[in-house]
DNA sequence: TTGACATCCACACAGATGTGTGGTATGGTT
DNA sequence: AACCATACCACACATCTGTGTGGATGTCAA
């Protein structure tokens, strides 16, 4: 486990302003705005704090261009996937091949092929899919699906359900994942298809 | 429902390159790194794309800063949530007071309190609480839980296990969600406590 | 005490950078 | 025909920007 040297209260506030200037202009700020933001009144100083962290490992930077601070470490969005269950004691497994959960990668507009949304799902229909009542249903727009896909549709032009798409004798239909309810066999259309299931067990501000 | 104006293939084109740079390094390319990349002798040319992109609503510059190029709309990473299902047509609901997912808010390392580590899940013997098998299962390292927490424990110090934690007696034991399993007894520690969970129904590299 | 490190400063300089001005050419709409 | 958007070009200019040089002060461990 690679281990971070520590970095002092004023080297922590100039890594603060970077984050925060990084999300929320999405814009690393130079190092002429650093030292006006944080009160310095030469360029040397912000210049020492910045390869003092690169030398910590908090940060990448690259020679001769504007902008050029990439957080590290602390900062990642990046979250770590650890081997599977049951697979040996999992703090301790594979440190170099770690891989590493990217939910930009997975799920961002950028990413993915056509445009993403999401929907919370209400009920328990689908429950036998371990989609449960509550869940964020991410789901990309398209009009078209495969039979077995999972889907958002839209009923009666006023009703969105999420529903297995099936089919019988080239007549599409909607089947829930729980016996308690029947298909459903009225028309409907397509609005995306389920490419992620996403379930918080603590209270986020959504 | 905001209507975008199409973009020209050469703009499209445009577009990709700054999107390719921003997911790639962090960072919005020049002016002029744009112009080298896509071959133009001119930075006027830049100038000009940009100025097109911006006036269609594709992004949006600030004045006098470099690389202050903020791409719009399609390639944010935010999600939008629209309304619960079922609960009107989705795609017309609310545009101004939308939701939106922000990943890096529910799960990155920066707001959650305590380090954080994602574990694959194999088999079902969690499957009634709708864990089922290879989905992603988010954990927060903590060495405490209360009963009816799922956690993620250690058995015999090699074997990593995802249940219920449940006490009779002032005795803690582990309860799967699926009837097909008994419950354990066994001595066990606990490694962290269960936060989301993740499942992807595309191919993802993870 | 010597050295490493942290925390600041002033100033200079080359090159990067956004912007402005003024073109040319093509194609489609009115 | 007039007009507009698209798609390029060259060149100039002020300023932004990272970097280099050369300091100063204080702390703390060796």
């Amino acid at each position: 486990m690679k281990l971070l040297v520590k970095v002092t209260p004023k080297q922590q506030k100039v890594l603060d302003f970077i984050q925060d200037r990084i999300s929320k202009d999405n814009l690393p700020p130079t190092i002429r705005e650093i030292a006006a933001a944080l009160g310095f009144s030469s360029t040397g100083t912000v210049r020492d704090y910045l390869n003092a962290l690169e030398k910590k490992g908090y940060l990448k930077r690259s020679s001769n261009k504007s902008r050029a601070i990439e957080l590290l470490q602390g900062s990642s969005d990046k979250i770590r996937l650890l081997s599977s269950i049951p697979a040996g004691k999992p703090n301790e497994a594979h440190e170099d091949t770690d891989n590493y959960l990217d939910f930009e990668q997975m799920f961002s507009k950028k990413s993915a092929k056509g445009e993403v949304f999401a929907l919370k799902v209400k009920g328990d229909s689908m429950c036998d899919a371990g989609i449960m009542d509550g869940d964020i249903a991410i789901i990309r727009k398209q009009l078209t699906a495969d039979p077995g896909d999972v889907i958002a549709a839209l009923l009666d032009y006023n009703e969105v359900t999420l529903k297995r798409l099936n089919r019988k004798d080239s007549k599409f239909f909607l089947e829930p994942a729980n016996k308690k309810y029947q298909p459903i066999h009225k028309d409907f259309s397509i609005l995306g298809k389920l490419i992620a299931i996403v379930r918080s067990y603590e209270p986020v501000r959504i």
